[in-house]
DNA sequence: CAAAAAAATGCAAACGTTTGCAACAATCGA
DNA sequence: TCGATTGTTGCAAACGTTTGCATTTTTTTG
């Protein structure tokens, strides 16, 4: 079963007493070749199972139909692997870019090698870049962005930007959770995330914005900020009751584990959630309806984000014009809020 | 800054005045190459960012240094974006892989082509596969092993099995879990998960042993076999307690997802955890300390894992003997369980 | 100082595809 | 029946590296 010297189209070509040509146009079934040559070496093909050499035919045509997926984690902690939203991500993207034929290369802005395009690109390792998520720092990015190379980037769509960006529309998000809680009867709204992160302070600015609307107190005392995993926002929000109190009755987190490091330090000091405060989040994460109380959040929505950055690259690779795409969330009420 | 005709070895060597033979030897630190020319070269390489072409290093060398990573899914449902586990394993391989200079491809067991070492290995788009989790069947797996290609799996480690395995002491894993719920006073202890597949029916053995060791109840109207997912889990517990009442006192999940869902069908009841019911799951996800009680568990050390199971397929690319290795596992008590 | 040994570099042949062009075969129209 | 047209296949040159071997340069040695 195990031939040691692998089939090469050479090989199947002698064995059908045929050219390579032929028989590479053949398997590609092009139409040049005549249908039943075409099928009957398509069917010696199987029958010895041959595979074609990836490698050759990738510096041959100088295509690789992969894809390199970095997830840009901020430096500091290990976000990507406490934070389900962005794995989801990854998994969906990976369906999607199998759909159109091309595989996912996984890698992390831990890499040590910093210029991606380069890497990447230029190595000829990879057609095109998807990078899921813009961290603090977008030197990187723009790096990639200046060589010219094919690139989508998860992050927070903006009309100034020198690279297609797709994203939700946070400042909605921002807005509509915020609006929720003031629907529930919230007063003083604590602000829960990392407003210096791009996406993050899209949502800051509908909070903001929902808050004035409403004319509720809006002072700076109510943003905390914090890095973007629950076990941070846990500490701090414990810590800041201990400093101030219970001095707040709603929470905007910026994103689900956020929130759930939130709902865990009040819990623990018996506070009723939605009652006392009320929590609301951003993900929808699979786990956001298991916990207790059932967490309201905002949802995005990953497969429909997968399918569009795949398709912006594509055109990208095709020479067409992409363009930066905004993407709808949705307000999914559970029990961490009052209804309205 | 946009070359768009990339320079090729042959490009820097000309541009060196030397041979390609030269500058290929130099940018790989050949010692045959005189020290000076050696660092000269590769100065001149960075200055002009070069990097090699990988298709082409890859024909020749026939090496592509990528490790295929399949995440095989139980096929009705997407374990792998539900379950934070599985993506952390990839993760921390992803990490590993990295340092030893090779690179994550990433598939599941959904994609079109069903013949995996045919796929990745002879088609020389990577050097050896890394399959996580052994799902129902192995029949694929069975085949890549077959075939001679390197091959890792993440499952539960066999002695008679024909390929590597790697995997956490299940058995262990679950008799220890049950042992801590019996000390804790439990005496009709509920067993939740699949018992068809692999991992978890080391761990249903595990949990037999330490009833039938303590001379409890171990009759099978205890053991409650569902899906590897909380939303399954939820509703067996619900449907459960609704058919039979709470005849239970203890849950053994074979997962944290699953014990996650069960909890949450408690709670909705009020049932006290972990006094009335005192529940242990299995993985130390980390969102397993956030919840509510937070989540008596048996940690699965993942980093660990990742390490071993890159070390084996390693060794298979040396030709060296690769074994299956079954790691630790450990206690983490947290409150979902009563002390003993 | 010449010959031998050692060190440094270059030559050229792979690796396995793809594809423009040439060549051959079959069909057609007049 | 013979050119012209169309349909089918083959030739051979890339694609950009790596590497065994030959060749040149430098150093050593008697």
């Amino acid at each position: 079963m195990v031939n040691d010297n692998k089939l090469t189209l050479a090989g199947l070509a002698k064995l059908a007493g045929v050219s390579t040509s032929t028989v590479s146009r053949a398997l590609k079934d092009n139409p040049l070749i005549k249908k039943e040559t075409r099928e009957s070496l398509q069917a010696l093909a199987k029958e010895h199972n041959f595979s074609l050499n990836r490698a050759a035919s990738r510096l041959r045509t100088q295509k690789t139909n992969v894809v390199a997926v970095i997830l840009n984690l901020t430096d500091d902690t290990d976000q990507s692997i406490s934070d389900p939203f962005l794995l989801k991500v990854v998994g969906d993207l990976n369906q999607e870019l199998n759909q159109h034929g091309y595989e996912l290369l996984l890698s992390n802005s831990h890499m040590a090698n910093d210029d991606w395009a380069n890497y990447f690109i230029s190595s000829s390792r990879a057609d095109g870049i998807i990078v899921i998520g813009q961290g603090k720092s977008t030197t990187q990015v723009e790096q990639v962005a200046k060589s010219g190379a094919p690139l989508v980037v998860w992050g927070a769509p903006t009309a100034q930007s020198s690279y297609v960006i797709v994203g939700s529309n946070n400042d909605l998000g921002g807005y509509l959770a915020t609006q929720h809680l003031i629907d529930g009867g919230c007063k003083r709204i604590l602000f829960l995330g990392d407003p210096e992160h791009a996406e993050m302070s899209e949502r800051y600015k509908g909070y903001k914005r929902a808050l004035i609307e409403a004319d509720i107190d809006s002072s700076t005392e109510l943003t905390l900020s914090c890095d973007i995993t629950s076990k941070v926002a846990y500490e701090k929000i414990d810590e800041i009751i201990l400093a101030k109190g219970l001095f707040f009755d709603g929470i905007v987190a910026t994103s689900d584990m956020v929130a759930l490091g939130a709902l865990k330090a009040l819990k623990e000091r018996y506070i009723n959630i939605p009652n006392d405060v009320s929590i609301i989040g951003f993900d929808d994460i699979a786990m956001a309806e298991l916990f207790h109380p059932a967490l309201t959040t905002i949802k995005q929505d990953t497969k429909l984000a997968a399918k569009i950055m795949v398709e912006q690259l594509l055109r990208q690779f095709n020479h067409q014009a992409a363009e930066s795409v905004v993407i709808d969330i949705e307000l999914i009420k559970r029990k961490s809020t009052r209804d309205s």
